[in-house]
DNA sequence: GTCTATATGGCGATAGAC
DNA sequence: GTCTATCGCCATATAGAC
């Protein structure tokens, strides 16, 4: 097959082996489910992909990116420090609404296994000490209150993330299970987390 | 053997089967794992527990129930509502330090099985609409600013429940993976939550 | 490239000896 | 109660026809 119709047939196996690894994690997912998925013959998989490990890595690996561009480039920006803030709320809630499931994904899969973690910081030259100062310059602007940098950014990824992550306990326990009502409340969310995370770390 | 040995058997195989499934969820835990955990004959296994669903039912039903009563005995009592949320903050704070990879545990099954959690409710007699309330009194107090109390909930158990559930990630993100480090910001971390929070909330 | 057929191994569950 | 032996199933991966 010619190139260009090989990528498209890769691109329709990664985004099903997308949608199966994160409906039901690494283990639980096997290769039958993605290529039932793809709508292919479950022996293409291994031709165009060798082996179930490299198939999920290499979706972890979209995935996990997805997180990044956004939040460093607009910790890097020249914008005012609480307008960083909501600008990092906007994009996650963009992703997150589009891709609800991508938090429990990652934390679970990372627990089982964290050499994904590790591997992921080498492949995409992560590092800790440079997050970790860009976010300590911002607290030196003196518009907001003197904290350990690290619990702002732990209160700030919380208080986006969580919601997603906890979603089904949150509509079993709050919403009688029904998931209209929860993507709303989460879009209504949006506004008001801007509201209060910056009420409650300005001086 | 007597009953006495038997019920000590049962409880060596479920906190075995406790450590397992949290380590490697459902789906990747096999019930050799947890017979080697436990030290025991796989097949002694089906002995005692018919299978392995029915085994990890019992371990999620007990995981999971560790999280209400404390909740809900703290948010009837008779205190100062400041006093309620530094109380659940000290609860789950004691319980998560203990056992931080419970949250990952619950989010990710319940993700994969949602019906878990419908059981679950029906078994413990949860009734979103009790929970509701009990947070809408507290509101009316007048002691705290006027929210969505769904929101401020959200807020509270995100805070708390984050820095477990996304550990691993935060450690690699922020702490060069060194998991001391990370739990002694993580218990630092519960009175400047206190303090945070309330602040957050007050009138 | 795509399929059928199959090799290989692991897992869950049970029968039967002790 | 505890073990060995075994059955049946499903999953991964590959060989080979087309």
């Amino acid at each position: 097959m010619s190139n260009e119709l090989s990528g498209e047939m890769e691109k329709r196996i990664t985004e099903a082996a997308t949608r199966v690894f994160i409906k039901k994690g690494s283990a639980g997912a096997s290769m039958q489910d993605i290529a039932d998925e793809a709508g292919i013959n479950r022996t293409l998989l291994n031709y165009y992909f060798r082996n179930k490990e490299k198939l999920f890595e290499l979706v972890f690996a979209k995935v996990t990116e997805c997180f990044l561009p956004g939040f460093i480039s607009t910790m890097r920006s020249s914008m005012d420090i609480f307008d960083k803030f909501r600008g990092i709320i906007d994009i996650y809630f963009d992703l997150l609404l589009e891709n609800p499931l991508f938090p429990i994904f990652i934390i679970h899969e990372i627990s089982a296994d964290p050499s994904l973690l590790i591997k992921l910081m080498k492949q995409k030259g992560l590092n800790p000490d440079q997050i970790s100062q860009t976010i300590q310059d911002e607290m030196k602007s003196g518009k907001i209150k003197d904290t350990d940098p690290r619990n702002l950014m732990v209160n700030l990824l919380g208080l986006i993330i969580f919601p997603f992550a906890a979603r089904p306990l949150i509509e079993g326990l709050l919403f009688h299970n029904n998931s209209g009502y929860t993507m709303e409340f989460i879009e209504n969310r949006r506004e008001y987390l801007k509201e209060y995370f910056i009420e409650s770390i300005r001086k």
